[in-house]
DNA sequence: AGCACGCCGACT
DNA sequence: GTCGGCGTGCTC
């Protein structure tokens, strides 16, 4: 071993070869970083691979070998590899979050403390198993026995059982002599299943996430590493827990948003955990209580295997879900935000002393356009998608392909009413409830408020304890917690989740309307749900209130099929943010234009300016590619690289976003 | 990314 | 005549 091939922390893909001095030789491995000459400076690498030749004719030394032992196996080194190829993001990238912060700034010493004996595994179920439960387990069990790579999806509503499933697949892994990772989207509203595992597996547990002090992760990382924990219990990024023999990986609500990191590598947890449990031949569970489209179609096609759990383990009842039709409200003199409907319902509540949650979307959106007495809604001829009402052009534009035209004033499909802005802000219903009933307290709950006064936990802690009657939030209030005297949620529009300019927007209101019901009814005295909307007979909300997931997913994929959205292809978002707008802008068509080709293949959208269209004083525009093969997207994406590079753009910024969840 | 080299404008 | 702008190109 006379030389060895390095990745530099260096936007570049290309890889240098250095030779290694005899001093170091016996203390050199894969996966440790080097100090390299480059150039004039000195830089740390990564040791890919150790080599008897060099394919070049003069190589420079490594001056020194910063760890005693390696950081990535060549397993780890693999996987970064193929989610670097995949996420188009340079591998130096994805082995730097791959990597606990605070190892960058340490030399990795060999451990030589030893750790103390692992809690006994218990192998009684805390609770019985059902039928369903049993047949699921068995299935799942055989895979991680023959070790080989199969992704399942655990398809079971709220309180179904799947934590029994997760806990005993892991179990499994364990006896096999192969560890396990589990993904949660979010640590801190899971205590309870924290509970649950430390109780289960005791200090074969280690917890990874980014809410660790950096020592802490550094430690957890290291237990991992050693093989002292042989369970990740983690957010996302516990995919890359440096664990050796992975026998299961469980992604619980594999279907949240939160697995999708939007930051610099924008990755999904779930995408990730199938690329590791092939490379590792692990059996991959993804839980979900509401499915994402995309994971339902790779089972019904038999990408993935289908375990549904359809009885829930203790026969409680699902709330009513009752639709109000607020065209209706309008017609009949209520020119308010909330139904008389739910007026009642909300005095109902009260009176008998239970609480209420009340669900509002986000705001900072332009509105849409609407008919308040047909419901009628002004959509891209093309996309489908609501076009956005810019008031100071009094003009309509598509956020996904860039169409736009003047405003219609009457509406064009009954000719006998006026089109309205559609668009409600929290503070507006906080007001409008106070004045309805000035009597009870209400708290208002968004990315508005001051958290570092009023910590969620704080609000959470007084709402639970009865000191506050209605809670007025966006999603962010729901999932997680459960409060047992939560007998009514109104979503005041679910319109507004429904028009988003996403092809998504269906299925996120499906799902939706699927969790909020979930946040009722927890307790003895059951609980029902008021959704309001101007369009009563679309699918999504029809199917999410009769609890019909089926029927939902039948209908959608008529539409993604139509229009060619993902499952029946892949996306990759390319935006264009700047301080200028007019540079934006022109460099966004400038791009466009680049890039435009006969290729049938590929479909371009856009440039047209991103939902968002201004965040932190940046401007936002946004293309869309669309294609049916991931190899040709890759190879796009390489050439807008190119191209990008060609446009002068100081103070522009280009990101790659492959598959892309947030949209806006 | 850095850090070089390199080739044109306004300054002592 | 120089100082310095940032465009292009390379780093084992």
């Amino acid at each position: 071993m006379n030389y060895v091939e390095v990745l530099l922390d260096v936007p570049l893909e290309k890889t240098f070869y250095y030779s290694v001095p005899p001093f170091f030789k016996s203390k050199i491995r894969v996966g440790m970083r080097v100090i390299v000459p480059v150039g004039r400076r000195k830089l740390t690498g990564f040791v890919i691979r150790t080599a008897n030749k060099s394919p070049l004719s003069r190589t420079r030394q490594i001056l020194d070998v910063v760890d005693e032992i390696p950081l990535f196996s060549s397993q780890m080194f693999k996987f970064t590899k193929k989610l670097s190829e995949y996420y188009c993001v340079p591998w130096i990238e994805v082995i730097k979050t791959a990597l606990p912060p605070g190892v960058k700034r340490r030399h990795l010493k060999a451990e030589t403390q030893e750790h103390s004996p692992p809690t006994p595994l218990s192998h009684d179920s805390i609770f019985p198993l059902t039928h369903e439960q049993r047949q699921a387990l068995d299935e799942i069990r055989s895979s991680i026995h023959k070790e080989e790579y199969k992704t399942f999806l655990l398809y079971g509503i709220t309180g179904s059982g799947k934590t029994q499933v997760y806990l005993e697949s892991i179990l499994t892994s364990l006896n096999n002599n192969r560890g396990a990772i589990f993904l949660v989207p979010e640590i801190s509203l899971t205590p309870q299943m924290v509970k649950t595992f430390r109780e289960r597996f005791g200090n074969r547990i280690a917890l990874y996430h980014s809410g660790l002090k950096e020592k802490e992760r550094l430690r957890e990382w290291m237990r991992i590493k050693t093989g002292e924990a042989d369970i990740v219990l983690g957010a996302r990024s516990a995919i890359f827990a440096p664990m050796e023999k992975v026998g299961v990986i469980v992604v619980d609500e594999s279907h949240g948003a939160t697995y999708k990191q939007i930051e610099k590598f924008k990755y999904s947890a779930p995408q990730a955990a199938i690329f590791r449990g092939k490379l590792q031949k692990a059996a991959v569970i993804m839980g979900s209580a509401t499915p994402s489209v995309e994971s339902y179609y790779n089972a019904k096609k038999g990408k993935y295997h289908l375990i549904r759990l359809k009885s829930r383990v203790d026969n409680r009842q699902l709330p009513e879900i009752i639709i109000v039709d607020m065209r209706k409200e309008k017609e009949e003199g209520n020119r308010g935000i909330i139904s008389r409907r739910l007026q009642k319902a909300i005095t109902e509540t009260l009176h008998r002393g239970e609480q209420a949650i009340l669900f509002l979307n986000r705001r900072g959106f332009s509105p849409v356009l609407i008919c308040y007495r047909c419901g009628y809604l002004e959509k891209c001829i093309r996309c489908k998608l609501s076009l956005r009402y810019h008031s100071a052009q009094n003009r309509v534009l598509c956020h996904h392909c860039g169409y736009e035209r003047e405003a219609e004033k009457i509406c064009p499909h009954c000719q006998k009413s006026y089109m309205h802005p559609l668009g409600i802000g929290t503070q507006q219903v906080e007001k409008e409830i106070k004045k309805l009933f000035p009597t009870c307290v209400v708290k208002r709950m968004d990315s508005d408020i001051n958290f570092r006064k009023e910590p969620y936990g704080e609000i959470f802690t007084s709402f639970l304890e009865g000191k506050i009657d209605i809670l007025v939030g966006t999603q962010m209030i729901a999932k997680g917690l459960h409060f047992p005297n939560v007998t009514l949620v109104g979503i005041i529009s679910a319109d507004t989740q429904l028009n988003l300019p996403h092809f998504r927007a269906g299925e996120l209101t499906f799902q939706l309307l699927t969790q909020v019901s979930g946040r009722t009814g927890r307790g003895e005295k059951g609980g029902r749900v008021i959704v309001q909307t101007y369009t009563p007979d679309n699918y999504s909300i029809r199917f999410a209130s009769s609890y019909d997931f089926d029927k939902f997913y039948e209908e959608e994929l008529k539409v993604r099929k139509e229009l060619n959205y993902p499952p029946f292809s892949q996306l990759v978002s390319l935006t264009i943010t700047g301080r200028n707008e007019n540079r934006v802008r022109k460099n966004a068509v400038i791009l466009s234009k680049m890039l435009n080709e006969n290729d049938k293949r590929i479909e371009f959208a856009g440039p047209a300016p991103c939902p968002l269209e201004r965040v932190k004083d940046r401007y936002r525009w946004r293309i869309i590619i669309k294609s049916k093969s991931a190899g040709r997207l890759q190879r796009v994406v390489q050439r807008v690289k190119e191209c990008w590079k060609k446009i002068p753009h100081k103070g522009e910024n280009l990101s790659v976003d492959v598959d892309p969840v947030n949209m806006l």
